[in-house]
RNA sequence: GCGCCCGUAGCUCAGUGGAUAGAGCAAUAGACUCCGGAUCUAUGAGCGCAGGUUCGACUCCUGCCGGGCGCACCA
């Protein structure tokens, strides 16, 4: 009848001798009977029960919120709850308070030392900082580079696809934008505990390479031996998008060269496979010096060699949803009914068309069957080959029209597609036709990530040269790859080098300008990553060469900085001292100060900021987070001495301070961002 | 025309219906012969407008205003 403690009475095993640990011992082990990170929900399963027994009320857990107030003097964490009841109950609510707060020290939580009210009708939870800071030493102690990693998603496989850039020209900071937060995605999910496998899916049969084929026929350039090949097409395709402009009969050169890309064999299908894995291994060579790597390549050329669509229309058409319309405007198509979805029931034409009067189908079509292979329900597979090594270690594979088959790609329980916001149409189209063709579930676990797009700041389009008109006052420029208008990864991240490098040479004269460089790169990756997921994914990232430069205040150098620091302390500590601190028995004195308490706080609820980051898909709130514990860490620095302490305090603070080490490590790992010993 | 997103301090951004709306940048004034000043402390200024729901609204609803983006038998 009451909310049950799952966690509390699940037996564990001994992973050594198999024996199962009975629920006393592991209490006895863990020294508390749940994670802190889980205080929250046993409070407010404990308030329901109160709700139950006191007023023979039922609440839904969700409902009740325990909070930290914005004030420390109310508490560590509070309830407005009473305020609500007053009405239901017609009570005073402090009363409702103190009577639900007396029932909740009975229970005696571990974590919580007591519970008090305040005016108007507020619970607040005191924490009981010693045993809490007991927990965390432990669990540093035992997880290490793990503390921080949650279990919700074990058993759950993730296919996440990001980066999706066009094999045409040199990737800019739109699409580093994708990428950094697919890849922080990805991270933190794994985390969390999902198994995630990230797909890069590469359109080297679209348009986009087809103009640069035509460029590369029709304006006969020489291929450089001194510039980049991504760079030297972004220039082609501006270059042809603006013949187009001039001669709108060259866009009847796009659909021969479409068709013969599409039949394959052929030298015009070679120039263009040709140029869109040389631009891919640019694109690969960018991303891995950020340190997002993937799993596997998918290759449309593949998708449409194997006839994936064909397979799809089959099974469509058993599944008995898909229409054949004798009459209309789409007459002769096959179609997907949507009007009765809201959203959709507005459009002049909700149906969507799969397959043309003419019997081709569209691209909606492939994507649906594209989407179907990722859940693993399409009934066919690509072939694969190890297409390298990576930098990190792992094997990055490729979807292949023939070669060996292998069942473990795919075949997911959720897809996540980061896909910018202006496709969100097209993603609503994907994800209702799956529900209405048949694959109800698979539609259900279809999530579009949508962020919003990279634009210019005013003064950086001025920088770039975009004609700015004095008249109209925008605030925002957007990029164009066809007028090759917008800032190169590469050039963003060069000029992020130099800068951070400088800064290196300045405080470090007796490093080699190599190491100068070496350690510029990681700080410019800080830099850039913490700039690229910080926001909302709703807002237009609105692109500034000062800001994203900047390293001081809240930016990804001032993360690492705090790291460097904690480092930096323990190299200076007694190396006989260090050795015999162990954090299981160190003794926590009772007179934690102000910033020691706060600091304490946030390593202890990183697996709760890991955990809500990765199921809400909000990489900004982790940043924040991550940000809090080294804002934390720096005003513990400055008004804690730690190697000038007396003895008993020294040996905690340096303890907390290998704590804090291990859990901005991780913090940082969980951010693609290097942690410096210096820097 | 229809739909989606955004509007919070001079600028860039936080803010699950709850207590006095928070950070960074910029500006100004400070920080001990002490663990690295890429740091810290202090100061000023703000919820686009108008209604509504609620004990309580930056948050939810409606209507405006301003900005951005979508609405194919294109990819």
């Amino acid at each position: 009848m009451f909310p049950s403690y799952n966690w509390i009475q699940v037996h564990t095993y001994d992973i050594i001798t198999g024996r199962c640990i009975p629920f006393e011992e592991e209490y006895r082990m863990e020294g508390n009977a749940y994670h802190f990170y889980e205080l929250e929900q046993v409070l407010r399963d404990l308030t329901g029960q109160s709700l139950n027994e006191l007023y023979d009320l039922t609440m839904p857990g969700d409902e009740i919120n325990w909070e930290t107030p914005p004030q420390l003097e109310f508490g560590d964490l509070s309830t407005p709850l009473p305020l609500r009841l007053a009405k239901v109950l017609r009570r005073a609510p402090v009363e409702i308070a103190r009577e639900i707060s007396a029932y909740l020290s009975s229970q005696k939580p571990a974590y919580v030392k007591e519970f008090t009210v305040t005016a108007p009708g507020y619970i607040n939870a005191w924490l009981d900082m010693q045993v809490l800071t007991r927990s965390v030493f432990d669990e540093i102690t035992v997880d290490k580079e793990k503390y921080g990693e949650v279990k919700v998603g074990k058993g759950k496989k993730i296919v996440i696809e990001h980066t999706n850039i066009n094999p045409n020209k040199a990737a800019h900071i739109g699409h580093l934008r994708n990428a950094c937060l697919g890849d922080t995605l990805a991270r933190l999910k794994r985390r969390a505990g999902y198994e995630v496998e990230v797909q890069n899916y590469i359109d080297d049969t679209g348009t986009a390479v087809a103009d640069v084929v035509v460029a590369m026929q029709e304006l006969a350039p020489e291929v450089p031996e001194n510039v980049r090949f991504d760079y030297f097409c972004w220039d082609l395709y501006a270059k042809i998008n603006q013949k187009y402009e001039d001669e709108p009969e060259l866009k009847d050169k796009r659909f021969e060269v479409l068709q013969l890309i599409e039949e394959g064999n052929n030298p015009t299908a070679e120039l263009a496979k040709n140029v869109a894995e040389k631009i891919v291994e640019c694109h690969l060579d960018t991303m891995w010096r950020l340190g997002i790597y993937y799993n596997l390549l998918n290759w449309e050329s593949d998708i449409v060699h194997l006839g994936f669509w064909n397979h799809a229309f089959e099974l469509l058409k058993s599944k008995g949803h898909l229409i054949y319309e004798e009459e209309g405007d789409n007459a002769g198509c096959w179609v997907v009914r949507l009007g009765h979805v809201p959203g959709f029931e507005n459009l002049e034409s909700p149906d969507k068309v799969l397959v043309r009067s003419n019997g081709t189908a569209t691209y909606t079509a492939k994507d649906i069957a594209y989407q179907l292979w990722k859940f693993g329900v399409l009934g066919k597979d690509f072939f694969y080959d190890r297409y390298c090594l990576q930098p990190n270690g792992t094997v990055l594979w490729s979807t292949s029209s023939e070669g060996t088959k292998m069942d473990r790609f795919g075949r997911a329980s959720q897809v996540i597609n980061v896909i910018d916001q202006r496709q969100s149409y097209l993603q609503d189209v994907l994800r209702f036709s799956l529900i209405e063709l048949g694959f109800e579930q698979e539609g259900e676990n279809s999530i579009h990530f949508g962020y919003e797009v990279v634009a210019l700041s005013p003064k950086t389009a001025q920088e770039l040269g975009v004609p700015i008109d004095e008249d109209d006052e925008k605030s925002v420029y957007a990029m164009s790859g066809r007028k090759g208008i917008g800032v190169k990864a590469d050039d963003l991240m060069e000029r992020i080098i130099e800068h951070t490098t400088a800064e290196v040479a300045k405080r470090h004269a007796e490093m080699s300008p190599e190491e100068h460089r070496k350690l510029g790169l990681d700080i410019a990756i800080g830099a850039v990553r913490y700039y690229m997921v910080r926001f909302n994914i709703s807002s237009v990232l609105v692109f500034d060469f000062d800001e994203a430069l900047s390293m001081q205040g809240n930016t990804g150098p001032y993360l690492q900085y705090a790291y460097a620091r904690s480092a930096n302390i323990l190299g200076r500590v007694d190396r006989e001292i260090l050795d015999d601190i162990d954090l299981r028995t160190v003794a926590v004195p009772e007179d934690l100060t102000e910033e020691e308490k706060k600091l304490i706080r946030l390593i202890a609820e990183l697996p709760a900021a890991t955990e809500k980051a990765a199921e809400t898909l909000q990489s900004s709130a982790f940043a924040e987070h991550t940000y809090k514990l080294a804002t934390a860490f720096m005003n513990f620095y400055e008004t804690s001495p730690v190697l000038t302490a007396p003895p008993a305090r020294m040996r905690f603070r340096v303890a907390l301070v290998i704590s804090f080490k291990q859990a901005m490590n991780n913090a940082l790992t969980t951010l693609g961002i290097p942690a410096l010993p210096r820097m």
